[in-house]
RNA sequence: GGCCCCGUCGUCUAGAGGCCUAGGACACGGCCCUUUCAAGGCCGCGACACGGGUUCGAAUCCCGUCGGGGUCACCA
């Protein structure tokens, strides 16, 4: 019994960076191809010549390399490169009286649907009969004109892998759909079966949002005589923040959330954000007024800063994000699996080796999965705790490259290896990162936050300042500059004294970072060295106490 | 609104008619540990949407109701 190799690809439009979603789609059609040994296959569809860019084909290319989802065709395949292709079936078609040119224009066609609205009777293109005559016309004004292909109004029915037999609609659902558009560009029906085809892709696993195109898809296929390949419509990953599909629109409606509130609280206007911000009034205006505009990756930062919003207080939407703040990818991978996806009883924490060697497609579930960002911090504090020094000096290179603002880029790899060793613990990379930059910076960096010097130096007529006087004579003692040395040694001053260690810990905390929080005290200190930990003492002593 | 898909703890899910007093994970609450923030340990709270069938027996099968989502482009 002979069983075919199979084959599966992920095709996304360049428009961005990967988002979630997509991933999450890739990683399905990766994982089957690899637990199967077939073949996952990489094709850009920039049929969309206003939306593709190259950078964003780039960053998609990053995002899924982040990931670890390699593709096994050596060369990508691009839509825009194949036009020659398309074009030769799509004539054929014509020819076959399978697909024709239609010359309506956009303003006419929204007039017609707009027509169907108020007579409250759905919307259907079909074929208008024309006359030879006004096609004569038209062709020589040189009319603008699309490709439709000419649907056979009937049943369509196919079944799918997850969503069970009998899916699709029925004859009052048909219309011709666009396969050629105007500007001479395949649309993503059309692009999509051809293609699928020439790659011989054997299985498509997508999002469920496309249930209802699979139609027009095999309704393309019969009239190419193209084999239909096995589909599985994946569950939709829900946002929590609106309860409908994950969007890149959740971070700028966070945004324009905020600004709102910004505005509201201190009595001001867009203008004044747009002044703030250093931003055109009018671009601000016209985002605002509109809630289907969003602002640009670039604009987005200036207008944050101003209303008080950071970029981990985002939703974390795109591939990209989560790089970006130190998620481990192949946490991430687990994470997405499972959303939408079981491999049955309670395993959940798996290695990417485990989930190629569980996954298949009666495992992926037909309900809608909600994104629990919870969850995936839980997933990713855990893996990072388990994981092996060299795997996390690795990740924290990579987060390093990216957020080349921070101090620690400077570090060494020894001591990366001793941060990432104080932080045990951490959630995510970015909260190592910042608990750790103190560390990185130039003593006369070092800002005492008013709060942390209040609470702890200043409270009861400065208790804690003078414990800080006189705990410096006891961290000259250590000849040994190691943290078991100078916690002996600290501890013998609270024992001597009767103090709890806090007491003594919290103050020499805030001395030499400036606040309450850092890595644990004495592994902090044997870090900074004996030198600039007395430094740091002294210059708070002198300007905080 | 039409069409389509879905419905087990707050969330992700296990569950293929008796193994279910419904299991796990995250979140949440309590206690412990503790030099800060975390992390960790122990304990706990918590669901079969509702109503009808079918069956000796239903979370599991059928029907209806309700609820949620998707989709209605020369975007993919």
């Amino acid at each position: 019994m002979s069983n075919p190799t199979i084959v599966t690809r992920f095709a996304p439009s360049p428009t961005g960076y990967l988002h979630v979603g997509g991933a999450r789609t890739a990683l399905f059609n990766w994982l089957l191809a690899r637990h199967s040994g077939g073949r996952y296959l990489l094709r850009i569809e920039d049929t969309d010549l206003a939306r593709s860019t190259d950078q964003a084909t780039r960053q998609l290319v990053e995002d899924l390399r982040w990931l670890g989802l390699n593709w096994d065709n050596a060369e990508l395949v691009y839509q825009s490169r194949r036009l020659p292709i398309y074009n030769a079936i799509i004539d054929d078609l014509i020819a076959r009286g399978l697909a024709y040119k239609a010359y309506e224009t956009a303003e006419e066609l929204s007039a017609q649907r707009v027509q169907a609205e108020r007579a409250r009777r759905q919307y259907r293109y079909r074929r208008p009969q024309l006359t030879d005559e006004q096609i004569r016309k038209y062709e020589s004004e040189g009319r603008p004109h699309v490709v439709r292909f000419a649907m056979a109004v009937k049943e369509y029915r196919f079944s799918d892998a997850v969503l069970g037999a009998n899916q699709g609609f029925g004859p009052g659902e048909v219309q011709d759909f666009v396969i050629r558009k105007s500007d001479g560009m395949p649309t993503y029906h059309f692009g999509v079966v051809i293609d699928d085809q020439e790659m011989g892709v054997t299985h498509v696993l997508r999002g469920q949002e496309h249930l209802l195109n699979t139609c027009n898809h095999i309704a393309l296929q019969e009239a190419l005589n193209y084999p239909r390949p096995i589909y599985a419509h994946l569950p939709v990953i829900l946002a929590p923040e609106t309860k409908a599909k994950l969007s890149k629109r959740d971070r700028d409606q966070k945004i324009r959330q905020r600004a709102g509130e910004w505005m509201r609280s201190q009595k001001k206007t867009a203008a004044d954000l747009a002044t703030a911000s250093g931003l055109p009034e009018a671009r601000l205006a016209e985002w605002f007024g509109n809630t289907a505009k969003q602002l640009d990756l670039s604009e987005q930062p200036p207008v944050m800063r101003i209303v008080g919003l950071r970029e981990v207080d985002l939703p974390e939407i795109m591939v990209h994000d989560f790089r970006k703040n130190g998620y481990l990818p192949e946490v991430l991978n687990n994470f997405l699996a499972l959303l939408g996806w079981s491999p049955g009883g309670d395993r959940e924490r798996m290695t990417m080796d485990e989930l190629v060697s569980h996954f298949s497609i009666d495992g992926i579930g037909k309900a809608n999965a909600m994104f629990n960002r919870d969850k995936l911090l839980a997933f990713n504090t855990e893996a990072s705790a388990a994981s092996p020094p060299p795997r996390m000096l690795a990740a924290m290179r990579d987060y390093l490259a990216i957020n080349t603002d921070s101090p620690l880029a400077s570090a060494d790899d020894p001591q990366l290896e001793k941060v990432l060793k104080m932080n045990h613990g951490f959630h995510i990379l970015r909260e190592a990162d910042e608990k750790s930059r103190f560390l990185f910076l130039p003593d006369n960096e070092i800002e005492y936050q008013t709060d942390a010097v209040e609470k702890v130096l200043k409270k009861n007529d400065g208790q804690g300042a003078a414990a800080l006087r006189e705990v410096r004579g006891v961290l000259d003692g250590p000849a040994n500059w190691q943290a078991a040395d100078i916690e002996a040694a600290v501890k013998g001053y609270c024992d001597q004294k009767q103090l709890g260690l806090g007491k003594v810990a919290q103050p020499i905390r805030v001395a030499v970072s400036g606040t309450t929080i850092s890595p644990p005290i004495f592994e902090t200190l044997e870090f900074l060295g004996k030198a600039k930990t007395i430094a740091r003492v002294d210059r708070c002593i002198t300007l905080s106490c």
